[in-house]
DNA sequence: CTGTTAGCGCTTTCAC
DNA sequence: GTGAAAGCGCTAACAG
């Protein structure tokens, strides 16, 4: 931004924006050709000299284009929209990173909602988003139910469904594989030798949860460990409700699990924090696994051994998908990247 | 929204979206009665039966307003962008929630984007959305030396200067009082006894901290104590310079510091870590605050002393600020929110 | 209370 | 190569 310009004020010195007619009325020639020279598409098409004017002018006079403007004829606003549960969550910004990296090279903005995990803030999120034309939408909070929502905005625009995954849904979903996570946490467990294992369940409606315990149970009774029935499940998936879920645990089971499976990083963080409390070690006591390897994880002592949530690939790929879509393909694919397990020092051979 | 849509489907399936003129032509009525009817403050000037058949005829066809078109019309984008520095940044969080809880009564999205802290980047983003035409700015991501492009801007579009303070700008700035913070701590540690004190500083490029040195200092020196100088500055407030600025402060003097003022808890919680390294109890070797009040702070042991930063209310008073400006309003004030000790266990008396 | 007309700032035919 | 005219979907001003 240079401050060389000649400006269009008012009486009060309010500066009224440039046009297109302006600069084409500082040049005594047509909108069009104005239009035509500052499209990098079209601007071949104009004559070298006059377009150099043209752009000259439209920097002295500080013209800007206007999006809004332009969209209405074009069809297209430049915008795409990011739907999140949690705008405080940290598991967020990766993939809020890889969308925007795959989006900003096509000049394109991610808008950024929050649904608070309320599946009615999503409904009106959506219809807000139609009215405002974006060309497409990646929904990261989606909770069990909200197919039916999602399915019906994807007649009128691009839709895809990321990080938290929909089953029975018809857009294409974006995902790693929870379920594989899972298992690996069990076969680590196992492979360490415990035979007495337990859960901290995440919310059954955010769908990442209940795939994780699928993943892990079954990699559990292949091995022929027994783990220990959940009492109850997380009502958000947070340091507290790790917390309090660790408690109950150890209050009601006469066993006491040797390998804690915590459904993500802040649970598992707030079921540590329950057994030292009690005056038990880990990982010589309870050996605990968390989600998603948070920027924390390798921070605490010892280590949290947890499995790689690839949030920035998710975003990515999510914005991909939602691009192809916008750009008219038809049958676009559903995506799911791989879990890698990143063992630590909280986990640890029985004795 | 409901399913029961008479849609406009082209031979493709594909969904053309229903405009006023459709729902005009469905009622054989002229546009700008529904453009009436559908307004909530205009819909009185229109007879309350065709208004119900508009109403009915709207939702039958699946019409939604082009919010696009209409502020092409009327001026307002019903948009606010908020600038802001580090998405991964929790400060944020609240910051954000403050903005959008003001805003979106007034219906109003506020779009986030995100600098990564350079100032080059913070030019083309607001180039990019004068294009787009949003209604205000909020900057919470400024930085020493953005002050010009800032007030460029301004002559095109409310802008404010929010969270992170910037000197000398002709801009509203809503900040809280970093100086005062940084007393209270410098008195605090007099409080207690503290004779020899070290502060490890944020960027300075980021105004919050020298203002939170100059509190400090000239409680610390009022008071008559000694501060030891000091070696470096962090590049960025993270965890891993808290660490690095430790461990150089206690390689470097020959005296040890008995209280340190990390400039944010991060920060802090890094410096923590590097102390019980090297065999130091907190607090009875050291004492140490941050800064900020972040959720974690409660949560680690002992406590962190630390200053709470009321972002929800200065993301709250700067939507307002902006709001105001946008309605025209002239001389819109400049806020300063009060700073609050929190005392925890991190800080103690000398013994 | 309702319709007609004009136009927001831009792109897009279609002529020349 | 360039210009004139039309129109994207909406609201505003003015008649009636």
């Amino acid at each position: 931004m240079t401050d060389t310009t000649d400006r269009l004020e008012d009486s009060f010195g309010v500066v009224r924006r440039a046009t297109l007619a302006d600069v084409a009325r500082d040049l005594k020639i047509s909108p069009s050709t104005v239009s035509r020279a500052l499209d990098p598409n079209r601007s071949t098409m104009v004559n070298k000299a006059t377009r150099e004017k043209i752009i000259e002018s439209a920097e002295r006079l500080g013209y800007r284009p206007d999006i809004q403007a332009r969209s209405l004829m074009t069809g297209r606003t430049q915008t795409i929209v990011v739907i999140a549960a949690d705008l405080g969550n940290r598991w967020l910004t990766p993939i809020l990173h890889g969308v925007a990296s795959r989006v900003s090279v096509e000049g394109i903005v991610p808008i950024i909602a929050e649904t608070n995990d309320d599946s009615r803030v999503l409904d009106d999120l959506i219809d807000h988003m139609l009215s405002r034309r974006v060309d497409a939408m990646i929904v990261v909070g989606a909770r069990r139910g909200d197919g039916p929502s999602i399915e019906r905005a994807a007649r009128m625009v691009p839709m895809v469904v990321a990080a938290r995954p929909l089953q029975d849904v018809s857009v294409p979903v974006v995902t790693h594989d929870d379920r594989r996570g899972g298992e690996m946490i069990g076969q680590h467990f196992a492979d360490l030798g415990h035979r007495v294992v337990a859960q901290l369940l995440g919310p059954g409606a955010v769908l990442n949860f209940p795939l994780r315990n699928e993943g892990f149970t079954s990699a559990i009774e292949s091995a022929g460990l027994r783990q220990l029935p959940a009492i109850d499940e997380a009502l958000r998936p947070t340091y507290d409700e790790g917390a309090r879920l660790m408690h109950r645990l150890l209050d009601v089971s006469s066993d006491v699990p040797t390998a804690v499976f915590a459904h993500n990083d802040p649970m598992a963080i707030g079921a540590m924090s329950v057994i030292r409390e009690r005056g038990l070690r880990i990982p010589e006591d309870i050996s605990i696994a968390g989600y998603n390897d948070m920027p924390l994880t390798s921070l605490i002592n010892p280590g949290l051994t947890t499995v790689r949530y690839p949030g920035w690939e998710v975003g990515h790929a999510a914005a991909e998908v939602a691009l192809r879509l916008f750009a008219g393909e038809e049958a676009v694919e559903s995506v799911s990247l791989n879990p890698v397990l990143k063992p630590r020092g909280s986990t640890a051979p029985l004795p």
